[in-house]
RNA sequence: GCCCUGGUAGCUCAGUUGGAAGAGCAGCGGGUUUCUACCCCGCAGGUCGCGGGUUCGAAUCCCGCCCAAGGCUCCA
């Protein structure tokens, strides 16, 4: 790898200059090309341990390197305060283009920086009451990317839906039903949903409305999950939790543990003592649980399954992140191994109106419905767009619109076209010949370069996304890399045309290697991501009825 | 009042360990019609919410404040 080298090199010149060099050495791909192919800021970080100024420390330090002969290096320059630029011969792009090939679609951007390590992804987890609505989109998506994410840098990850399936809202919703049934009203509380009279109306006469609307309510989550290519490893039933008896075993820890009080004739958790802000309690005055209590044992028994959790909460849940924290540890569990992942608010529009997610007013944007009106692609991709720290306008027109603005048709159109030119070629009578007979010193058009150094960059956004739990910003990449494409594809003069008469059979070659490893890393990204990546845009149909248009 | 998330170009948003302010769209100016598809190139556009602090260096770290969304039940 280019980055060793270079960083071997500058530990070398630090350590002949008499300084020690830093763990690990500032090394980055400036943004503006004039700064060079990489650049390095040792000399700032060092300059006060060599008792001089960082731009005279440079010096030295570019003299030690130009004595070494670098491979690959053509300038070392410095500039600013005092960063040292490299300017490398494109020969060291080569190289990457070979590697991506190598590891092909199944592998790239993978690593197995966290293997052997088990982590357990829980998502989704929403009341088996209803329809999962667009609001619940966003956390499924963003669930199940990064868990897609993390198996890449090497966990052994299992998804996991948690199922609220006893207490109070499970009766308010039977009772619910029971009401449509009947052709009452909801009691006050209740649940006012259309879907619940559409449910009732289904509903045999000779049921138990609590657990034929489960069944229901699960088969229709599950419906829309599927719809979105989203499958889990494990449903947990909170009952499971009080029939096996590890609710009771949990409890029983705390008190064992004296974390537990008892006042008002309720029992509380002291959670004071450990980061939250209040006491909570677990045991009603009334002998009933608080929806805490089983959260407690659930989350108890995950640490018992795998090493590190993930949880994806809504916004309205931030507030609940302490006191399981403090429950976890005062359970003999790490707190630290229990990460819990905010999704903010979405917000739906459709030409330029605001679509509400409300249960209440019935005005509900299923995620079934989106699913259809968009499709599984947008909807994916729509959803990763952004930072789940941000809220989010989730555009409907816009994610199906056929045209650049759109991100999605954007990256899919990306690889389409690759698959095309390579159709196209053999219908030309260009078939791609193994690679290490390819003449790759040929790729040469800055459209070319700029589209191997992008490529080059994916690894190391997937190995930081997967750190930093961040599936947005291998979207932004896979983007940048479809943008690079089309800029090639796109050159002007048609200069870097795959098939015509003034492209050498050689030149050729390494073009259709190159479209290669840019499909690759868009077919790879995009198939992680859980979106398709398609060999045409448009239909059969659509397909005839243009030719038809151009006769 | 407390907790949490945002505040970066006209708009929507990126911006790992502090290191040389970005993309897309919209605007303006050129070009292109293909390996079939409103595409490509260029230009312009910024007190990184405000004020302090730490640092050689802050959008990034610390303190205070302002604005917006959400949460602060013996609800789930």
């Amino acid at each position: 790898m280019i980055q060793q080298q270079l960083r071997d090199a500058l530990t070398a010149a630090a350590t002949a200059e008499g300084l020690t060099a830093p763990g690990e050495i500032g090394l980055e791909q400036p943004a503006k090309r004039d700064h060079g192919d990489w650049s390095s800021n040792l000399a700032l970080a060092t300059s006060k341990q060599a008792g001089t100024n960082p731009r005279e420390l440079a010096g030295r330090l570019v003299a030690q390197l130009e004595s070494q002969n670098l491979a690959h290096v053509e300038a070392i320059e410095i500039a600013g305060p005092g960063f040292i630029n490299f300017t490398l011969s494109n020969s060291w792009l080569f190289d990457v283009l070979r590697e991506v090939v190598e590891v092909g679609v199944e592998n790239f951007g993978a690593s197995d920086t966290n293997a052997g390590k088990t982590i357990n992804v829980e998502f989704v987890s929403a009341n088996p009451t209803g329809p999962l609505h667009a609001g619940h989109g966003r956390g499924a998506v963003f669930g199940d990317a990064l868990a897609a994410l993390l198996e890449w840098s090497g966990y052994e990850v299992t998804r996991e839906c948690y199922l609220n399936d006893r207490g109070v809202q499970m009766q308010t919703f039977a009772d619910s039903l029971a009401a449509r049934k009947a052709g009452d009203e909801p009691a006050e509380g209740g649940y006012m949903g259309q879907y619940i009279i559409d449910w009732a109306e289904e509903m045999p006469g000779d049921v138990d409305p609590l657990e034929w609307g489960y069944a229901r309510a699960l088969e229709d989550q599950k419906q829309a999950l599927a719809s979105l290519g989203i499958e889990f490893d494990v449903w947990f039933s909170e009952r499971s939790l009080v029939s096996d008896g590890k609710l009771d075993a949990s409890l029983e820890r705390l008190k064992e543990r004296e974390m537990v009080y008892e006042d008002d004739g309720a029992t509380w958790l002291r959670s004071t003592d450990f980061g939250d802000d209040k006491d909570r309690v677990l045991v009603k005055s009334d002998g009933s649980f608080t929806y805490l209590t089983p959260d407690i044992a659930y989350h108890h028994d995950k640490f018992s399954r795998a090493e590190e959790l993930v949880n994806i909460w809504g916004a309205d849940h931030h507030g609940y992140v302490p006191r399981m924290k403090a429950a976890m540890e005062m359970l003999g569990n790490d707190r630290d191994k229990l990460d819990v992942r905010i999704t903010q608010m979405v917000k739906m529009m459709r030409n330029g109106e605001e679509v509400k997610l409300s249960k209440r007013t019935g005005e509900i944007e299923l995620l079934s419905d989106l699913v259809a009106e968009v499709g599984a692609d947008a909807t994916r991709f729509t959803y990763l767009l952004q930072s789940i720290d941000s809220q989010q306008t989730f555009d409907l027109a816009l994610a199906v619109s056929q045209a650049k603005d759109n991100p999605v048709f954007f990256t899919q159109y990306a690889h389409a076209r690759l698959q095309r030119i390579r159709t196209k070629a053999a219908e030309a009578g260009i078939e791609r010949a193994p690679l290490a007979d390819a003449d790759l010193t040929l790729l040469t058009h800055p459209t070319e370069i700029e589209l191997l150094r992008t490529l080059f960059r994916g690894p190391d956004v997937i190995e930081v996304a997967a750190r930093e739990r961040a599936p947005h910003r291998v979207v932004g990449w896979v983007r940048d890399l479809a943008s690079a494409v089309h800029t090639w594809y796109q050159a002007p003069n048609k200069e870097t045309r795959v098939i015509g008469d003034h492209v050498s059979p050689e030149l050729a070659q390494a073009r259709l290697w190159l479209a290669e490893a840019a499909r690759i890393g868009l077919a790879s990204t995009l198939g992680r991501l859980g979106v398709s990546a398609p060999d045409s845009m448009w239909s059969d149909e659509a397909e005839a009825a243009m030719g038809d248009d151009s006769e």
